[in-house]
DNA sequence: TAGTGGTCTAGACCACATA
DNA sequence: ATGTGGTCTAGACCACTAT
């Protein structure tokens, strides 16, 4: 190939996205086969099948073997949102970030919690509470539990200086989460820390996290329904979301 | 290779996979090299270098050409959650789907579906008013607006039979997608229709999709806080969420 | 200079679909 | 029987990085 050129399977794809977004060929229409592509571009059947198989992972057509090559569906995507940690959600906006750690000792294990990280509804669990701020005002109360013998040292935490997720991650990488999303309302107690008004409603994040192959940590994320959403792109196949981001931290 | 064995660059693929699920690879560790590969397992270099690539094409290992291949740091990803069709997320649960359509006649096209869809504050718009049910039960208002020259049949679609979603999907395949999810108190009209509870907040998710290269249509689905969540699931690179998914449609 | 990934080729064999 | 995709090989040339 000469210099400055692309590779010719990328060429390939380009040919044939380019074709699906202009409408020529729509969905469930047969895509030229390799051999096809061979013999229309003169490139050999391994790199055709390499576009081919590449626009088949990204989700731009599906292969079926025996039969053919066809436009894919566009349903078979799925719209996604994504949930960024507290912190660098703040960072990303150059805002100023600060937190304070609300007393919590003595309050009772929610048995969710113990549900959800899969110990007896008595065991002890690690457990903090934190206001993140955002220019200093309140934007998200964070009541996390952790298994001790996951992060024995959680507690001993500057959580001023380190967020209790950045501090997970650093013990051990994220291997799996998982996240609900609610609306509901505060208690009085969330209300006065998050500094509501009457009658202003949560967007609450339940996140759960698992490392070694087993939940680690469960977190209540209440935020300030005035003051907080949560926004998601979707682009169709070809951007990709896992992997390659040049974005923020996963959240613990 | 034998009947029922895996192909080669999987076999490859796994064993990689596992010495990093194991820790015996940590983050930014070196991966063998496609020659490495080769003379260790005996598979050709196209092999090995079509299974580093899948694998950092999946996130697992990021590649640097002259330098080597490395376990990705998995903070480079992103939590994610799904936003899905609510008859296909019904359709799930194997619960009953079914709509009512809301007389909207009149009623002042919202300023910001104007602005969102790129078009004059006076210009009109399709909308439609919905209430999707689950089991009889209000869980959803769709309030939705379309660019008329998009899908000039749209009002005359029924919509007890086909979503708007799903009409507007068989018009033109989805290009590109924009969520945001916010707490809010519905007003007495929205609360009425999901006959939701005095001091029920809603879980709002205002969608805006793209064909053609232009947004095309505005949404704002109102959930009723008490029966309804959004849920994700992260696993690290390997799920895929784009493509080759068997799961709901996307909603336009 | 040696090693790495990036690409490409021209064959090959296979299982599977369709006709 | 033909065509399709799925896989694999044994070479090759290139640009780039590190030493």
């Amino acid at each position: 190939m000469s210099v400055g050129a692309k590779p010719r399977y990328r060429q390939l794809k380009e040919l044939i996205i380019g074709r699906i977004s202009t409408g020529e060929l729509q969905p469930r229409d047969r895509v030229p086969s390799e051999n096809e592509l061979v013999d229309a571009t003169g490139v050999s059947r391994m790199t055709a099948n390499r576009a081919l198989r590449e626009l088949d992972s990204e989700g731009y057509v599906e292969r079926v073997a025996g039969v053919g090559t066809f436009v894919a569906d566009f349903k078979a995507a799925s719209h996604v949102l994504e949930v960024r940690n507290i912190a660098d959600e703040i960072a990303l906006r150059d805002h100023e970030y600060s937190a304070t750690v609300l007393d919590g000792a003595g309050a009772p294990i929610d048995p969710e919690a113990s549900a959800a990280l899969k110990v007896k509804p008595g065991d002890s669990l690690h457990r903090v509470r934190i206001v993140h701020r955002e220019n200093g005002i309140p934007i998200q109360l964070e009541d996390r539990y952790v298994l001790p013998d996951f992060a024995p040292d959680f507690l001993k935490q500057d959580f001023d200086e380190i967020t209790p997720s950045a501090y997970l991650s650093s013990v051990s990488p994220l291997q799996e989460a998982e996240h609900v999303v609610r609306a509901a309302m505060p208690d009085t107690q969330i209300k006065r820390n998050l500094e509501m008004a009457d009658g202003e409603p949560c967007l609450v994040v339940t996140r759960r996290t698992w490392a070694h192959g087993r939940p680690v940590s469960f977190a209540r994320l209440y935020h300030p329904g005035s003051r907080f959403e949560l926004s998601g792109h979707y682009a169709p196949p070809g951007t990709k979301v896992f992997g390659k981001r040049p974005t923020s931290g996963v959240g613990m």
